[in-house]
DNA sequence: TTTTTAATTTACCAAAAGGTAAAAAATAAA
DNA sequence: TTTATTTTTTACCTTTTGGTAAATTAAAAA
């Protein structure tokens, strides 16, 4: 929660739960969820607060009044699908499972982020494909050190003959993009599968084939 | 050539190579290149005109004389990058090879166009995750229709033995993801491994992990 | 019921955007 | 050298954009 003061100060005034108060909320959420689309199909500089407000269904003015700026608007956004990564996402945790499971796991669950927050990862994917003007400093102060980590932990399991002699940091990228693609590229995948969307079952299919592919290549043994 | 109705127009007036007419290829190039990179920064809607004349050193005004709007320029860009793969990436040329000579070039190939042609891959990506409004139909009558053959290929590897039984769909998926990373990624793999850019080492690299992840998941035999 | 606070609307605005039109300058062809 | 063509510049124009300011309305608290 304390990781990031981006926005949050609207929020965060001690709110007692008056009918007014919820409603607010209940607005604000459905601009999140606005944004969170037309973020994710322009990008930063190409969304316009008009579009924004108009899939929320209120006035522009009124957006303003509920985000001030757009700049704060879009760093709402990105900390939601941050959150949600930060919370689902943790390496480290089952740290005395086997590298099949741990590795296993953490693929179905960005596999699952990607069914489920599209969108997010979407804004995610246009800001670090932009070169990460918002998220730099996080990525320096946040990611590089978790990852780090990540890394030793990885190295360890080659150390103990555990997986194959892989170089843990590129294994890292793939297994993100991996992951990733299916929120990122979901249309390309649309039109190759020739579907209208990704279904429950191609998404589960994604999920066997992906882990399958991921742990046959560290050669968990 | 003859795939793309793209704007093509402009420079296929039976160009005889007059000092004049080369200049103009020269211009455009040179405005080709900096629009890339405007389109790989901003994505289509967020990319100005403006800035692009600005890198390209001339005036706005001057490059609507060569790109009469903005929509032309973003679809060369396009076609640009969408021609280099369609020259370099064809997996069913050496077609009699084995499968870990036939993935291991694709892969290769596919990780050097990465490298070479970054701001390429980061437009082609924005347009994707934006929906693919312009690509869409592409994506249909070219791509799939490869993509079919190719995931034929693939099946009949399968079939032989020759390779593990893996879906074949979404193994492209993740080869292409996980080498498209080196390029549209880039900014967050240099803050993750601590550097300022990819060094071409770091690329050989990568190559080589990717390639070996990629050949051991298929367990080509 | 009155006063305060919160939410919404109305009226603007300056800057940036993609372009059009036409004149001026530079170059090539006759 | 004159004429025709290509390139560049100058002057505008309309629409969209993010945002201010203030008035109005709705709701909650005293």
């Amino acid at each position: 929660m304390g990781l990031f003061r981006w926005g949050d100060e609207l929020t965060e005034k001690k709110s007692k739960r008056t009918k007014q108060s919820v409603n607010r909320l209940l607005i604000e959420s459905r601009i999140l969820r606005s944004a969170e689309i037309v973020f994710a199909a322009k990008g930063f500089s190409g969304a316009s607060m008009e579009r924004i407000a108009e899939l929320a269904k209120i006035s522009k003015q009124n957006l303003i009044y509920y985000f001030p700026n757009k700049d704060l608007l879009y760093k709402r956004v990105l900390k939601e699908i941050l959150d949600i990564w930060i919370e689902k996402l943790s390496f480290l945790e089952h740290q005395g499972a086997s590298p099949e499971v741990v590795i296993g796991s953490y693929v179905r669950e960005k596999m699952q982020i990607s069914r489920l927050y599209p969108n997010g990862s979407k804004v995610f994917a246009h800001e670090i494909i932009s070169g990460a003007p918002v998220l730099k400093d996080y990525l320096i102060s946040h990611l590089k050190p978790q990852f780090d980590r990540d890394v030793e932990l990885v190295k360890s399991w080659i150390n103990k003959g555990l997986i194959e002699d892989i170089d843990p940091q590129h294994l890292f990228f793939t297994i993100w993009a991996a992951t990733q693609t299916y929120a990122d590229f979901s249309v390309q995948m649309e039109v190759l599968l020739g579907t209208n969307q990704l279904s429950d079952d191609d998404f589960k299919r994604a999920e066997i084939a992906v882990t399958d592919l991921i742990v046959r290549a560290i050669g968990a043994k």
